[in-house]
RNA sequence: UGGGACGUGGCCAAGUUGGUUAAGGCACGGGGUUUUGAUCCCCGCAUUCGCAGGUUCGAGUCCUGCCGUCCCAGCCA
């Protein structure tokens, strides 16, 4: 599954497992990726699964994918599909398909051990009071009042929890641990608590559900992980992670190791805010193209190669990061770059006219799908007397170093030949309509007077033959680094209201047509494109612009 | 406020047990090639590792003290 050519960046990581391989502490390591199935995966996600997967494949190990699916009140079979689906298109395939509720039966049993050890005991208070006794930063909890029941009274209690004989909240499974620690966690944490409610795989076999903290590290250790890879709140909980293991008779005993989520700025990660931005219509869906999330990513364009790519040259640290979306999308330029077919596409047409072109004729040139590698072959380019060009390519009275069309200049078009803007034509607003232009018929490509030079190069479609496209042009979700930054003002006022541009007549040229959803195109001078799976179901091609074309121009001109 | 972590150039980040010129990528600046102002190719870009002391022949790497940032008070994960 090594598919990216580039070496590995060291991190701090890797060189564990390095040491433990060396060291003989383990002679093939063992990740997982364990995501709840109460969501979509999004690009931090990508962070995990390319360091868990991509640490095993180095390292000739497995990862298992392993749903964490302890809360059924938020949990889906629909979403772990989405999940599983995310993964996969990502490149990576997991050793074993596993669920954190494929081991309720043991997680009980497991529970009833630490039971009978007296390091666990059911507590009869309300949540509120489990709130309030727990104490605060700097101030100790206090013990509850059911903290010292006998074995078999909590043995009894469980078994009847677990049979449905109370309601929600009436009671709950306390690990017994200390009610003084300065570590939030380790004052007496939840063990199980009981939710009478279904259960997406288990049904209603089971009414009452393990927290989080005593399935993960029981789970990890069931299946023989030996890095247990997590982000940076989960330190606190490795104490606890490790009181669990080391007080029952564990398979063995997984290594947590904590890293840094990697965040982007121009965007919000949170599920809880993802899930708004689609239920409150500020997007199209999960899959939005402009939405960070596996899927939208994928719609948008985005390669799975590109992603890998990308969290490789981020690396992996302790250090909490805000990466420059730039950073992402530079990572997909350089991929479709690569691998991109090219083709012309005028978004913004204004016609030019080729005074000297016979009348009614039209002819079809050929033109390489990729400058940089001729393996990937040719495709053919009509073109004809009447040409759409982009607007911002003329100007009656340029700047300085303006190398496009102006009157009276000369540039060739892409792949044909030389033209002189001899005459242009404007409306009543002062709108230029027509320009008139007279080709050089020896600068064709191909031809020897090909080698004459003329400062710019601008892209074309024929009218006669070009095709009308629905162009969506992408931009950043918000319109500020960091939505979140301003405590007093809500990060939905920062959603950029040009995220989204509808460009509706766009004209391409004809190979655009035989592409399908998902496939995508350099369109010279642009950007990247790709089709957007709404083609299927219309009479003309829609495509997303994935990212622009670095612009050296534009920026001079800022 | 108690506990846990982090702080290397604009953004990421390497820097294994202190050893001598502080990787690499992105960004940026300059030059070259080019029928994409794209790509590609050169070259430049931290006397300095949050700050202040200390130990040492020698410290980003060890010690002390400050400062700053993040996480934890769910019967969520």
């Amino acid at each position: 599954m090594n598919k990216d050519q580039t070496p590995p960046v060291s991190n701090f990581i890797r060189n564990i497992v390095i040491n433990d391989l060396e060291s003989g502490k383990h002679d093939k390591i063992a990740t997982r990726f364990p995501p709840e199935p109460n969501g979509h995966l999004h690009i931090g996600h990508a962070k995990s699964i390319c360091l868990n997967f991509g640490l095993a494949a180095e390292f000739g190990g497995t990862t298992n994918l392993r749903f964490d699916d302890t809360n059924p009140l938020k949990e889906s079979e629909d979403f772990a599909q989405a999940i599983m689906n995310d993964v996969r298109w990502l490149g990576f395939e997991w050793n074993e398909l596993r669920h954190a509720s494929d081991y309720f039966q043991q997680l009980y049993e497991y529970a009833i051990y630490l039971i009978k050890n007296g390091k666990a005991y059911v507590d009869s208070q309300d949540a509120e009071a489990v709130r309030s006794s727990r104490g605060s930063f700097g101030v100790e909890g206090k013990e509850s009042p059911y903290r010292n029941r006998s074995v078999e009274e909590n043995l009894d209690l469980f078994e009847r929890m677990k049979n449905g004989e109370f309601a929600d909240g009436e009671h709950l499974l306390r690990a017994r641990i200390d009610m003084t620690s300065g570590n939030m966690h380790m004052r007496d944490p939840a063990i199980y608590r009981i939710r009478k409610v279904p259960h997406h795989r288990t049904g209603d076999k089971w009414n009452i559900y393990p927290m989080y903290d005593w399935a993960h590290g029981i789970s990890d250790a069931i299946e023989g992980i030996t890095h247990s890879i997590c982000t940076l709140e989960f330190e606190d909980h490795r104490p606890l992670y490790n009181w669990f293991l080391d007080n029952i008779p564990a398979p063995c005993h997984p290594r947590q190791i904590e890293f840094a989520r990697g965040n982007l700025d121009f965007t919000v990660m949170s599920k809880r805010k993802l899930r708004e931005l689609v239920e409150e219509g500020h997007v199209s869906g999960w899959d939005d193209p402009r939405m960070p999330t596996i899927a939208g990513l994928r719609r948008r364009g985005y390669t799975a190669k590109s992603i890998r790519t990308f969290w490789k040259e981020a690396g992996v640290a302790k250090a909490d990061s805000i990466i420059p979306v730039g950073v992402l999308e530079n990572a997909v330029r350089n991929d479709m770059n690569e691998n991109a077919p090219r083709a012309m596409a005028v978004l913004d047409p204004v016609k030019v006219i080729l005074t000297n072109y016979p009348e009614g004729e039209s002819e079809w040139l050929e033109a390489p799908l990729h400058p940089q590698k001729p393996e990937m072959g040719l495709r053919q380019v009509p073109m004809g007397r009447e040409l759409w060009i982009e607007r911002g390519d003329f100007m009656e009275e340029p700047p300085r170093k303006f190398f496009r069309l102006k009157p009276g200049g000369e540039v060739r078009l892409r792949n044909a030949f030389i033209i002189k803007c001899v005459d242009f034509v404007k409306d009543a607003e002062g709108k230029v309509v027509e320009i008139h232009c007279e080709y050089d018929p020896d600068s064709r490509s191909g031809l020897p007077g090909a080698a004459r030079k003329v400062k710019g190069t601008i892209h074309w479609v024929s009218v006669e033959h070009g095709l009308t496209a629905e162009v969506r042009m992408y931009d950043r979700l918000f319109n500020v680094p960091n939505p979140l930054a301003d405590k007093d003002r809500d990060y939905r006022e920062f959603l950029n209201p040009h995220s989204l541009d509808i460009v509706d007549n766009a004209i391409v040229e004809p190979v655009v047509s035989k592409g399908k959803p998902g496939d995508y195109f350099q369109f010279e001078r642009v950007g990247y494109f790709t089709i957007d799976e709404d083609s299927a179901n219309s009479d003309r091609p829609i495509l997303n612009r994935t990212v622009s074309l670095r612009d050296s121009w534009a920026k001079i001109n800022r």
